[in-house]
DNA sequence: GATTTAATGTGTTTAATTTACACATTAAAT
DNA sequence: ATTTAATGTGTAAATTAAACACATTAAATC
C-alpha cells in the first residue's frame, strides 16, 4: 500500500515535471484533456474522480485528464484518457468547452479542453482499485482540485441540456431496460421528479422504444417489461427544432 | 496598393514564422482563437472575413484570429482580436468548440479555440478598407482557408441553437427597432419563413419588448412602432427548460 | 390631391401538446 | 394467505402552437 502511493507519487510527479517542462523558460502553453466519465448506478448519478496528489492539492479529487500529445488529435487525447482509466472502447463521448485562464493550474500555463463521457458501470469492472479511483455520486459535493469544480459543473450543465433533446441517456443504461430504470435515469440526471404515466406516455409516443418480451428478474416486486431503444429508427427520422422559447 | 498588398504580405509571413516557431522543432502545440463575427445588415445576416495570404490559401477567406499569449486568458485573446478587427468593445463573445486536429494548420500544430460574435454593424464603420475585411452573406458559399468552413458551420448551427434559447439577437440590432427587423433577424437566423402575427404575439407575451412610443423613419410605407428589450426583466425571470423532446 | 404601394396592427378558431390525476394487477417476500 | 412494492393503463383540463384575413397608415407616384 505504501509501495502503491510511493509509485502514484513518483507518477504525479513526473507529470508536473512534464507540465512544466511545457510551459516553464520556453513560456508557451500546454494542451490537456479533462473528462467528465459519468456513471449510473444504484438510481444514482455517478462521476469518476482520481485522488489528486499535487502537494497544494493532497487528497483532494481530480477529474481525470492529460497532456494531449503533440501528434495527437485532441478527441484521440480524450479517448486514450477513457480508455486508460475504464478499459472501455466505443463510448460516448462530447467536447463541452475549454477552460484557458492564465492560472488555472499550479503548474503552469495549461489549457483545458473539457469532455464528458457516458459509460455503462456494467461493462467496467475494472482499474477502480488499481489507481485511487471513486464513483462519486453527484449530488454530494466532492472537494476539487483546480478548477475541476468549475469543469464539472460545467459539463453536468451540458449533459442536462443534451439528455432532453437527444437520446444519450442510453448510454448509461445496460442495453435491456426497464421503464423504471429509465425515470430513474433521467430524474437523476436532471434532478427532478417526474409523473410515471406521463413519462411513459411520452417515451412511447416517440416510438423508439423495442418491447423485447422480456421482463425484469430479481426484483421484489412486480417485474416490468424490459425495452430497447432503436437507434437505427432514431437516426431515420430527424426533428426540426423550431420555437423561440425564453 | 501595391505597397498595402507588400505590407499585409509581410505581416502575413511574419504570422507564419511565429507559429512556426511555436510549433517547429520543439515539437509543442500552439493554441489560436478564431473568431466568426456576425453582423446583421439588410435583413441579412454576415460574417466578418479576411483575405487569406498564405501560400497555398491565396484568395480564400479566413475567419479572424490569432495565436494566444502565454499570459493572456482564452477569452481576453478573443476579445483582443474583436476589439482589433472591429473597434469594439463589449461586445457580446462566447466560446463554441476548440478544433484539434494534427493536422488542420499547415504551418504545425495549432489547436484553435472558436468563438462566435454577435455585433451591432452600426456601431462599426470603421477598419473595413484598411485591412482586406468583408462582410459576406452566411447565405452564399465562401471559399475559406484551413477548416475554416466547418468552424463556421458549427458556430452558425450554434447561433441558431441559441438565439431560440435566449435573447441573444438583440446584440445584432441597433437598441430601438421594430418587430419586422427583429422578425427579418430571426428569418435571417433560421433561414425559414415566419408567421408575422404569430411572431408578434409570442414577442408580446413574453413581455420583455418595452414600447418607447416612437415610431420608425425613412421607410416608403407606414412606419412601425419601435422598441428596446428590457435586459434587466428578461434577467429577473429565469426559464426552467424541461421537456424531454427528441 | 387622388391613387397606388407596401407595409403595420390586430383576434379567433383549431389542433397539438402538456399536465394532473387513481385504481386494478402482478410477482416476490413474509 | 397476506403483505408489499412496484407495474400498467386512460381521460379530462389547461396550455401552447398554428393557421388564417382585413382595415389602417404614411410615403411615393401620378
Amino acid at each position: 500500500m505504501q509501495k502503491k502511493d510511493q509509485t502514484l507519487h513518483t507518477i504525479v510527479e513526473k507529470s508536473i515535471q512534464i507540465i512544466q517542462s511545457e510551459v516553464q523558460n520556453i513560456n508557451k502553453i500546454a494542451i490537456s484533456v479533462d473528462c467528465v466519465i459519468f456513471g449510473f448506478d444504484e438510481s444514482k448519478l455517478k462521476v469518476l474522480l482520481i485522488r489528486s496528489d499535487l502537494k497544494n492539492y493532497h487528497g483532494k479529487w481530480s477529474l481525470l485528464g492529460d497532456l494531449v500529445f503533440p501528434n495527437e488529435d485532441l478527441d484521440d487525447a480524450a479517448y486514450r484518457i477513457l480508455k486508460q482509466r475504464t478499459g472501455l472502447n466505443d463510448v460516448y463521448l462530447e467536447q463541452v468547452h475549454t477552460f484557458g485562464k492564465v492560472s488555472r493550474h499550479p503548474a503552469g500555463r495549461v489549457v483545458s479542453v473539457a469532455y464528458y463521457s457516458l459509460i455503462n458501470v456494467q461493462h467496467h469492472k475494472l482499474n477502480i482499485l488499481e489507481h485511487e479511483l471513486h464513483w462519486h455520486d453527484v449530488k454530494s459535493e466532492a472537494d476539487m482540485a483546480f478548477d475541476h469544480q468549475q469543469i464539472f459543473d460545467t459539463c453536468l450543465l451540458q449533459l442536462q441540456k443534451r439528455v432532453q433533446e437527444h437520446p444519450l441517456g442510453f448510454n448509461l443504461l445496460p442495453k435491456k431496460f426497464s421503464l423504471r430504470e429509465l425515470q430513474n435515469l433521467y430524474e437523476a440526471i436532471l434532478d427532478i421528479k417526474m409523473d410515471r404515466r406521463n413519462f411513459r406516455k411520452k417515451f412511447f409516443a416517440m416510438d423508439f422504444l423495442t418491447d423485447i418480451n422480456e421482463m425484469e428478474h430479481d426484483v421484489a416486486h412486480r417485474p416490468g417489461k424490459l425495452y430497447k431503444f432503436d437507434f437505427e429508427k432514431y437516426g431515420k427520422k430527424k426533428k426540426k427544432m423550431t420555437g423561440i422559447d425564453f
